[in-house]
DNA sequence: CGCCTGATTCCGTTATTTTGGATTTTTTCC
DNA sequence: GGAAAAAATCCAAAATAACGGAATCAGGCG
């Protein structure tokens, strides 16, 4: 979509910039970066998509940060409203819980948004996530108990929690109903 | 060098990771991503340096963000509880809404997450934040109106809302009570 | 104008990625 | 245990990124 190949075709004149903002010439990031004339002279024509490997030797001679060199530039300026009932939810019955996604996709990977409700002593096990994420969550009605890794604590309406999400983890409701917000942030 | 190959060291292990949570084989991202099986083991398994181009589709199948696999990560591995009564709180500053703050204080200016409590009509104004800021905003009780520069939107019980936070902005209860759950995400 | 200096682009060669199928390994089910 | 299915890996060709030198382009000066 116009995303999709957005941040590929801005790369390009990014690192050109880089470039051309420290007063350098192709030569001389090549000498700095260890990456032919040539090849940076296609990258930033865009006539080449570069390994990741030369990117990340370039981004150091640029001194550009990597991740950032990367980021949408999010300039938007409206209100985005996601209806209650647009909400995309996942129904997960065998283990008494459903999952409302209120995060954007494209924040996937960052930063992760539920709200999450639980029957009768529901229960949601996760896999572990991305090394050094974490979770944060809040009770809003009920009773939980969370397990991080070999960790266990019990929490009701009003609590809040924080704890490694990079190992196995698991929420489970206890004596009744219960509804939390989760906040999942990755490293 | 030592320094060159962390992030590249530890990519092939963040992307296995992201693929195994959603428990997709080789074959399935292969489809959804159109890189081929064997790429993508090879990649997960550090034997090749892709281009950004097959990686970005990876990152497009696997929903994670193309910047965010590339970021530093830092672990830590108990669980830490915050009691209701604990919670910092701040009251009344703007009128008629105290702001209960869940989120650690280490994290000011990166992610900030509030539950938030309104009288009728009670009212939250704030100032702009760092430059690209944004704002998650859920309801779960009650009627808001938000405003973020020139918008308002009006959301009920179960909405969603996202806008920009470097604008002033303003959160108000409409007919009543309310509570709303909010995420700040500094850029 | 003609020449020189520096920067960028073009081109043939080499190295690496990427692919599709064959092979091996793991899982599942009887 | 053993067979069937699925998943992951290995291995050839094909495609493309990467390199180094030659050709082209853009200014500044005698």
């Amino acid at each position: 979509m116009s995303n999709d190949s957005h941040i590929l075709g801005l790369l390009p004149s990014r690192l050109k910039e880089a470039r051309r903002q420290q007063g350098l010439s192709l030569d001389a990031v090549a000498k700095l970066s260890g990456v032919s004339r040539s090849m940076v002279s296609q990258i930033e024509r865009g006539e080449s998509s570069p390994t990741i490997a030369t990117l990340w030797n370039l981004t150091k001679a640029l001194q550009v940060d990597f991740a950032g060199l990367l980021e949408e530039s999010t300039t938007a300026d409206r209100i985005e409203v996601l209806r209650d009932g647009q909400v995309p939810t996942i129904e997960n019955r065998g283990e008494g819980c459903s999952i409302r996604i209120l995060s954007p996709p494209e924040d996937a990977g960052k930063h992760e948004i539920y709200d999450i409700h639980f029957a009768p002593d529901g229960e949601l096990d996760s896999n572990p996530h991305t090394r050094g994420a974490r979770e944060q969550l809040s009770v809003i009605d009920g009773c939980v108990d969370i397990t991080s890794g070999e960790a266990t604590q019990r929490l009701g309406a009003g609590d809040t929690a924080r704890y490694a999400a990079d190992v196995t983890h698991c929420i489970r409701a206890v004596g009744g109903p219960a509804r939390v917000f989760l906040v999942v942030r990755d490293a």
